[in-house]
RNA sequence: GGCGCAUUGGUGUAGUUGGUUAACACGCUGCCCUCUCAAGGCAGAGAUCACGGGUUCGAGUCCCGUAUGCGCUACCA
């Protein structure tokens, strides 16, 4: 591994609303490369929108950045903190000949209309002849300039982008990458407001933090020839430049809060049962891929495999299917989940197992000591068959508590189907319950001789058994879980009639 | 409207100097295992590599065009 402690990068979310999951994966990018080489992983919080920013989505996305386990270096960046800065490095520009004041008056544009408007104004320009350095104000003589501003007329600032040239840089993803001047507008660079915008505050704050390797979402390439120009305006070296392919919705649109809910929040996956490792490992797989092809990554290996030159250049669908339940959301993140869940270190799944029973008040605290070897045995036992944490305390609950539900069709299916079942059940428990000691061995030893006696399949009274000790028609090996429900728990639901009264 | 990026089985991908039957994972089907369901093992279905041209002895891999999708083109970020 090579170690350049000079490597600095950065995740540079907006603060209006959750972790998106198209975010969360550019923090995993950048701070496994800033790991890898041993550099510095930044955390800026763009917060210049104040109309839409918010604390609250900035806690979110700290939250979620620690629920992946993406910790960061140094102190968090405001952005709106640096604005006078912004302003600054706009009017140095103007004294410099680099920029200009524009007194055009601003226009009003609806956000539901910008994009329409773009494409019209387009349009009428061609028609009329006009292009990106047909502004009047651009060579208005600085001595004119100043007088209007001085004069109190409003005004915002453009960059003066030379009519003859074009923008190189290399994309360590996209290649070479080349534009025309004619190509680029004099994008405006503070608003008549004193607001300054995203470009140059970028630019002005990765200049600032000496970010050495700007990685982030693809939709920012073709806005890159801009802050190319910036750069050379205000005298900085260009960073390397790393773009990450878009991730979309299964009918490869958008993907977005509005349409997709909240399949696309962070916080979803956390509250609906991933485990972090998992989630990360999945995320790493969007929009990447390990050079062995070897998909089950723990983070120590996925540092070390990682590299900018194995991320694709087309999008990586999140695959998902609204309004079902069971594939709620891609199906290979699910799988990765329950993966995980099976073969993780059960010292590491303890703890999560822990929240979860204790979310739905089902955590008993002799569980911490007296009751450790039995709760270790059982979640050993369960959990080869769950996808999500939810499951330890939805269908696992029969483990943990005298309060849960039949499964009708199991019921009607192990139980019901069979009307001897009603006395044999009962009987079979008092058999049970002479059983000393009660284990796995024992257990089985006793039932199978009961249905010898009885004349019937040890099937039928290991399935009936399945259901009513559990609620349900699916679960590990019989006798394992007779031995984790332990012999007085056993016996007393083996008696229950509450099957038949429910269901029959 | 302009510019840019992309396009390999249902999904995620491998295929990075063009060269035998296009590889892997998820999902799907069947079998084995078995007290159920998983897991695991075995076997299998599924891709004329978006389409049309071209270069070449030979192209998923290079070139041109078309289509589709996405992005940017804002005094949004």
């Amino acid at each position: 591994m090579t170690t350049n402690t000079a490597v600095r990068v950065r995740f540079a979310p907006s603060p209006t609303g959750y972790l998106h999951i198209g975010a969360a994966r550019s923090a995993l990018f950048n701070w496994l490369y800033a790991r890898q080489l041993g550099g510095k992983f930044l955390l800026r919080i763009e917060d210049t929108d104040l109309q839409r920013s918010t604390e609250e989505s900035t806690r979110s996305i700290i939250e979620g950045m620690e629920w992946l386990g993406l910790d960061y270096d140094e102190e968090i960046v405001f952005q709106s903190d640096n604005a006078d800065k912004h302003r600054a490095a706009a009017n140095r520009l103007v004294d410099e000949g680099k920029a200009y004041r524009d007194f055009t008056p601003k226009e009003q544009r609806e956000d539901a209309t910008v994009k329409q408007g773009i494409v019209d104004r387009a349009r009428s320009h061609a028609a009329e002849g006009l292009d990106h350095r047909s502004n009047p104000f651009r060579d208005l003589s600085q001595e004119e300039s100043d007088r209007r501003a001085a004069a109190g007329e409003p005004f915002a600032i453009r960059l003066k982008v030379a009519r003859e040239g074009s923008t190189h840089f290399s994309d360590a993803v996209y290649g070479e990458q080349a534009r025309n001047y004619a190509e680029i507008e004099d994008l405006v660079l503070l608003r008549s407001d004193g607001h300054p915008l995203y470009n140059l505050s970028v630019v002005i704050d990765d200049i600032e933090m000496a970010i050495t390797h700007v990685i982030r979402g693809q939709d920012h390439l073709t806005n890159t020839h801009k802050q190319v120009l910036l750069y050379a305006a205000l005298g900085a070296p260009q960073p390397q430049f790393a773009h990450l392919p878009l991730i979309l919705a299964p009918n490869k649109g958008k993907l977005s809060k509005r349409k997709h809910g909240e399949v696309v929040s962070l916080t979803t996956y956390r509250d609906r049962g991933f485990v972090p490792e998992a989630f990360r490992n999945f995320l790493a797989l969007l929009g990447w891929s390990p050079p062995d092809g070897k998909e089950i990554l723990t983070v120590a290996e996925l540092m070390q495999q990682f590299s900018l030159d194995h991320i694709h250049r087309s999008p990586a669908v999140f695959n998902f299917q609204e309004n079902d339940p069971r594939h709620w959301t891609d199906e290979k993140a699910l799988w990765m989940n329950a993966e995980y869940i099976r073969t993780m270190p059960l010292a590491d799944l303890l703890p999560m197992v822990k929240a979860e029973l204790r979310a739905g008040k089902l955590w008993r605290e002799e569980y911490v000591d007296d009751e450790r070897p039995w709760l270790e045995k059982t979640v050993e036992l369960i959990r080869h068959r769950f996808f999500t944490l939810k499951d330890f305390s939805q269908q696992g609950r029969a483990y943990f508590s005298e309060d849960f539900d039949f499964d009708e069709a199991a019921v009607r299916k192990n139980i019901l189907k069979e009307p001897r079942l009603k006395e044999l059940l009962p009987a079979l428990a008092e058999k049970l319950e002479t059983v000393d000691p009660f284990k796995v061995e024992t257990a089985e030893a006793a039932l199978r001789a009961f249905a010898d006696e009885a004349g019937v399949k040890a099937g039928l009274l290991i399935n009936a058994s399945r259901t009513m000790l559990t609620g349900q028609a699916v679960g590990p090996s019989m006798f394992e879980v007779f031995d984790v429900i332990g012999q007085e728990r056993a016996v007393r639901r083996l008696k229950s009639q509450q099957p038949w009264f429910e269901f029959s």
